[in-house]
DNA sequence: ATTTAAATGCAAATAGTTTGCATTTGCATT
DNA sequence: AATGCAAATGCAAACTATTTGCATTTAAAT
């Protein structure tokens, strides 16, 4: 018998990369999409925006969106962040790539950094938080982009 | 003619520290207490219910308290902050001293750190972006406390 | 003591996010 | 290709944290 053809997404990179245990769904690949094709971390609302931007003939949901997202993130393809300078949730694909952002504190643009100065992490706790268990961290610049800064 | 006595505040410490431009009422001084008392960094409801508790017959409104805290962070002695474990924001005074904390994943308590790692902050943003004016910087790093690990 | 701008308490509004439920869909099985 | 079912969706309503308008009170300058 001939092997069942999966619902067609045309980009051969996201089929790749799918994240294990999380259904694909019509909406699930565009925000995947959209996701995939922004430099910048992504509000639920920026996301819902460009859906009905790109498909026009389609219907979302909110609720969709943040569901969608959470799948992502409980799949561990997705990091959810709050910068102090928004009052929503923002989200990216975790490329391992960049992950620490300049925030200007006036246009609140975020500026995708190269490296990442924590060389060391467990040597910040100290000896007496040693049973700390260390998964990940955060970091954030904050002060003012050129832009701003000159006016 | 006898220079005016100002509205009592039994702290000397707060009189000391009071932040220039912030008119000094019942409610601020309290909440201030209430924030130089705090090892960590706590969220507006945590300060009301403390309010109520400390002060039984007194009359508090949240509205208060966010108003409070704001003026506080406006005069530069408060700083706010959004942890990726909370929903909501916390809030501690600017002392200088351990700026940074682990944040349990699980409990969502959060361990003051000593020191700061980060040396240059300046190194981090590279030639393309000199004109990038840095005001401060956040890091929080993320985990699983002794006692949640272990579960 | 008088005055005035600023702060408060209250209730209602707002924004972001989550949830309940009826319906639809992915996809494994026949 | 048709069937079955758990999981996902769309919708509306609920929820939470936070903000705002307004009448009243208060700090502190005169």
């Amino acid at each position: 018998m001939a092997k069942l053809i999966k619902p067609a997404c045309n980009d051969a990179a996201i089929d790749r990369n799918w994240p294990e245990g999380v259904k694909k769904t019509r909406q699930r690949i565009e925000i995947y999409k959209i996701l995939s094709s922004s430099e910048i971390p992504v509000s639920a609302a920026d996301i819902f925006k460009k859906l009905t931007i790109d498909n026009p003939k389609e219907n979302y949901a909110f609720s969709t969106v943040y569901r969608s997202l959470l799948a992502f993130e409980n799949a561990g393809v997705v990091s959810k962040t709050v910068f102090s300078t928004d009052d929503n949730a923002l989200y990216e694909l975790k490329t391992g790539r960049h992950r620490h952002y300049a925030v200007c504190l006036k246009c609140h643009t975020k500026f995708a950094l190269k490296g990442c100065p924590i060389l060391d992490t467990r040597r910040m706790l100290g000896s007496e938080m040693s049973d700390f268990m260390i998964t990940g961290h955060q970091l954030e610049i904050y002060g003012y982009c050129g832009a701003c800064k000159s006016e």
